[in-house]
DNA sequence: ATGCCGTTTCGTAAACGA
């Protein structure tokens, strides 16, 4: 089966082009960020029509995260717990059963941190302690789990085209690549890496001073596989050529292959 | 560089993103 992340960002303007690109890869499974809808107003028929169950997680104007499935959702769980005050919608978690395997599915959209001087970047830091403690629970459950979505972490100096350049933004900093590391180390198995060597392999690239043109794209969208996912893994892409379609998003689907 | 571009909103300029 495949399992996608895409931060489409906007439903509104992105549904043609998502709609074109579930035709032409049919994933099984595909987890959205930046929906930036409320509930109410996603497009859930248009995906329904392809035969996908649809769960989204919405808020107006901003945000928002959603998944998309084949197969239906057994469970869903639309807030990543550890603060009853964060009103924003970055997290839905979904349990999916297949003939043999049931999986667990998140749709993750961690916040960008920008400023590093302002409380954004403490709300990303807090943001990613959540998630640990969270990832560090379900791993317990030693079910198939993969953790999918905009993590705006750049892991590397590998997974920048300049790297010198984001040196003090909040996706490169070394506070959030050593939170980062530290959910890697739960046991967690970050499926491009295991799938390839090769540095300079990106899922966003801005809109801004022909980022694109220039290849200037950075490795911010992400699969984190269970030991129990990723000895199921076969295969890790990523769908470049989004990129150059019409009114495109700033980021392209990043793709799996389990052989479940 | 408080810049670049694109999306959204009780809009028509400002907030947000990365």
């Amino acid at each position: 089966m495949q399992v996608a992340t895409w931060n489409i960002n906007g439903i509104k303007a992105r549904l043609d082009t998502l709609l074109a690109w579930l035709r032409e890869a049919n994933p099984d499974v595909c987890s959205l960020q930046e929906i930036k809808s409320v509930d109410e107003a996603f497009p859930a028929q248009a995906f329904e029509d392809l035969g996908y169950n649809v769960a989204t997680h919405g808020q107006k104007g901003f945000n928002g995260v959603a998944i998309l499935s084949k197969r239906p959702f057994d469970e869903l769980t639309p807030c990543l717990p550890g603060d009853d005050d964060d009103e924003q919608a970055r997290y839905l978690e979904a349990v999916i059963s297949g003939e043999e395997t049931t999986m667990r599915i998140a749709s993750i959209y961690l916040p960008n941190g920008n400023p590093v001087d302002s409380p954004k970047y403490s709300y990303k830091l807090a943001w990613m302690e959540r998630l640990i403690d969270h990832a560090r629970k379900t791993m317990v459950l030693e079910e198939p789990i993969v953790l999918a979505g905009d993590y705006n972490v750049i892991p590397t100096p590998a997974d920048a085209k300049q790297p010198e350049q984001w040196q003090n933004d909040a996706l490169f900093l070394p506070a959030t690549k050593q939170k980062f590391r530290t959910l890697i180390n739960l046991g967690f198995t970050d499926a491009l890496r295991a799938t390839s060597g090769l540095s300079g392999e990106f899922t966003f690239w801005d809109y801004q001073a022909g980022a694109w043109q220039r290849n200037n794209g950075i490795r911010i969208d992400h699969l984190l596989l269970s030991p129990q996912a990723a000895d199921r893994l076969t295969g890790c892409r990523i769908d470049k050529h989004v990129r150059g379609w019409e009114k495109p998003s700033n980021h392209v689907p990043v793709v799996i292959e389990l052989d479940v």
